[in-house]
DNA sequence: AGAATACGAAACCTTTCGGTTTCATATGTT
DNA sequence: AACATATGAAACCGAAAGGTTTCGTATTCT
């Protein structure tokens, strides 16, 4: 039991606005599908296709009681956002650093700005 | 000149696999498309439309060389990804707290987890 | 000037997406 | 038992996504 077939990541899950207006609702209290889809201008079942594109990514997990089913947050695979991210967090530092030696030196030909983010750190990961 | 018609954001832009790999190609280095399309198994026409995307999102800079058309990455628009993820990671926490009490409490009957879960914090933000 | 290169726009195709309506089923209520 | 409630599955639909091929145009090279 490595891989459970992902069939929608976490990328796309966060995708559509909907769908991250779910997981806010959902945050911090469980709710079933019913009282959910009262927050939308959308059909129960809209609603409900859109939880499960985010239990497929495992963002929600869900319970079943009695009849009813209740959805929660789960922000676990956000961490992998959050590693993706990360990767590219010292460039907003590298950016500023650019800036900041193109605006000392003078040499602005009109190709500048590109030059100097050019070879301020090189990576190739994957 | 507040917004120049979005058009495409940052959770569209980076939901596809093939724009994360763009970004991450052009995070250091500005290419042309031609080359840029030499790493990817599609046509420049498929990479050029996924540079646009990018482009719309604001993550990637177009600048005009003689006949070519060189891009970089630009991570700023990043920082709104950054900002939405901020929001979610203090339930990482809870999560692992919530778990710490459920762990050390024997009150197991079935429906424990999502209660525990449940009432740690509550915040509403639009 | 003429040929080659770099690129985007346009038209087109197939698949996915976001949504609806209808139906079947499980559970709860009287 | 009969009725109501909660929900997912299925069939369907129009629009958007991701791709291709073809064409037009600007720039560079001989």
């Amino acid at each position: 039991m490595t891989a459970p077939a992902p069939k929608h990541d976490v990328f796309q899950a966060i995708a559509d606005p909907t769908r991250r207006k779910l997981l806010q609702l959902l945050v911090d209290r469980e709710m079933p599908v019913t009282v959910i889809s009262g927050y939308f201008p959308m059909s129960r079942t809209a609603v409900s296709k859109h939880l499960r594109v985010l239990a497929d990514a495992g963002l929600v997990k869900e319970r079943k009681v009695g009849r009813e089913t209740r959805y929660r947050l789960d922000p676990d695979p956000l961490l992998e956002l959050k590693r993706w991210l990360a990767y590219y967090e010292r460039f907003w530092e590298n950016k500023l650093m650019a800036l900041k030696h193109y605006v000392e030196s003078d040499e602005r030909d009109g190709d500048v700005p590109a030059g100097a983010l050019g070879a301020v750190e090189l990576q190739t990961k994957e």
